[in-house]
RNA sequence: GUCCCCAUCGUCUAGUGGCCUAGGACACCGCCCUUUCACGGCGGCAACAGGGGUUCGACUCCCCUUGGGGACGCCA
């Protein structure tokens, strides 16, 4: 049997972390068992859902790499099959209409409420006889068995058992025929020969529902596996209100996405002690088993973690083109200046996002530098302009412009001048940088060049 | 309120009855390295929610309590 799973969203809002979690799951273990993921746009709340946020779910899902094998499919598309289904079960006495008023299904519900039940639907419609109401458009409501249970064996939270007593005849089409949620996930999972179904833990009182429609409709019932939610640092279910949800917002704050991947994958998953997985490795090694049951808070410190992880050991091109991009966002024209991925190789270690890297990257190609006043105060004190004025005539003579030569030179000022070493790089780092902070002094002058150097170092000597 | 799920360091987790005086990672704190900032190295702090069982033996199995999360929509 050919494994297949899923990623469901619905289109009302931007791609959330954690759907980008279950929809890794899905993903994972399709490629693990050389399956097909699906991607599915659930669509069918025509108020709710916009193009842009089917955008948001497109474009989020490219950049993390999480290709599906099919679709994305399209539930509106749909809607003839829906309508076919809905007929069937009127037809085999399975649903009925349902003629109750919203302010009788208010008052039902309140009085439950108050006298300390869960609030469901009476079935009063259930066994209506005469003539029904002419003036009310009637909603489509699901039998379902009043008796039993249904049994879930779950791959992650393991046996759950619901009594049919605890749950109520669900509407599955409203007044114009439009389906809903439970009736068209049923639908759309048999169809598509979903065998495994990985989603978040939200959806597990739904479960028995979708497993009695599919009992009505012959159905084969998938496997489960029920993804615990990520909460935030508060504990509390993971929101806007945390901050950044979207995974695009990731994206602009200057993450990697297989940092973003990594992080994702260990939270709630794990193999051993091992915190470092490439795409590869999470294939091989992920194991549904190994899902943790209970929900995990989400840290943005490990994730920054593993950002400069990836930042440290990745390819300098390919960190190149996203370091071009955080550039660009801020305004830093590079077409002027040294190699990106050259910036790349000098910043790796000093930077925890490409978005930081590109704010401390400036200097290399904006001649407009802006100084660190209390930096110039310390370091470019009256004291050191000879010394300087001596470093930046040998930089000006330079007939080999590389860091070895630089090396050099800045090593002969400090011992001639006996200073130490700090005492010369510091003022020098000033004066070509604006501030204190830069990869190594002849490494940061080499990228800034030859001319640009000196020019800098004249003005800053010229400060006083 | 009812039903469902969950419970190891601050956080993510290892642990499937003895290997645990509970291991790793992030964060935090020291020290070392060092031309800045970082990287790196070494070390430290820090947890089995509580109570009953089961067992020769419980972090591991069972029950209760407590705590947290979820569901209870003509949303998905």
């Amino acid at each position: 049997m050919t494994i297949r799973t899923r990623f469901a969203p619905s289109p009302t809002g931007y791609l959330h972390v954690g759907g980008v979690r279950t929809a890794l799951f899905s993903w994972l273990y399709a490629r693990k068992h050389k399956g097909q993921f699906i991607l599915r746009i659930e669509d069918t709340d025509r108020e709710r859902s916009t193009e842009a946020s089917v955008n948001a779910i497109l474009e989020g899902m490219a950049w993390l790499g999480l290709a599906p094998d099919e679709g994305p499919f399209y539930q509106t598309q749909r809607f003839d099959r829906y309508r076919q289904v809905i007929k069937q079960l009127l037809a085999e006495d399975k649903a009925y209409y349902c003629y109750c008023s919203k302010e009788r299904l208010e008052n039902l519900r309140a009085d439950q409420m108050a006298h300390k039940q869960k609030p469901r639907y009476d079935g009063h419609c259930r066994h209506l006889s005469g003539s029904p109401p002419r003036d009310v458009k009637p909603v489509i409501r699901f039998k379902n068995p009043k008796v039993g249970q249904v049994i879930i064996k779950d791959l992650i939270k393991g046996t759950v058992i619901f009594n049919n007593s605890e749950l109520d005849d669900l509407i599955i089409a409203r007044p114009d025929g439009t389906p809903t949620y439970n009736l068209t996930v049923v639908i759309d999972d048999w169809d598509m020969q979903m065998t495994h179904i990985i989603r978040g833990d939200d959806h597990l009182n739904n479960t028995p529902r979708q497993i009695n429609i599919l009992e009505a409709l012959g159905a084969t019932v998938p496997q489960y596996a029920h993804v615990p939610m990520i909460l935030g640092n508060d504990g509390q279910r993971l929101s806007k209100r945390h901050g950044a949800v979207s995974v695009m917002n990731y994206k602009e704050e200057g993450y990697l996405p297989q940092a973003l991947l990594n992080y994702l994958v260990r939270l709630g998953w794990s193999h051993g002690d091992q915190e470092i997985f490439s795409r590869q490795e999470m294939i091989d090694l992920f194991d549904i088993n190994k899902i943790q049951g209970s929900p995990a808070a989400f840290n943005n410190e490990k994730l920054v973690w593993l950002n400069q992880h990836y930042i440290k050991t990745g390819n300098p091109d390919e960190l190149a083109t996203h370091l071009q991009f955080q550039c660009d966002r801020l305004g830093i024209d590079t077409t002027q200046g040294p190699h990106l991925t050259e910036i790349v190789k000098a910043q790796a270690e000093r930077a925890k996002t490409l978005k930081e890297m590109a704010q401390n990257s400036r200097f290399f190609y904006t001649d407009a530098v802006e100084f660190d006043e209390k930096a110039v105060r310390k370091h470019l004190k009256p004291a050191i302009h000879t010394p300087l004025t001596d470093l930046c005539d040998r930089l000006s003579r330079l007939t080999e412009w590389n860091a070895e030569a630089i090396h050099a030179i800045v090593h002969a000022v400090a011992e001639q001048y006996e200073l130490k070493l700090g005492k010369i790089a510091q003022p020098l780092r000033v004066a070509v940088t604006g501030g204190t902070v830069s990869p190594p002094i002849d490494i940061t002058v080499y990228l800034i060049g030859q001319t640009r150097s000196v020019e800098r170092l004249k003005r800053a000597l010229q400060r006083k």
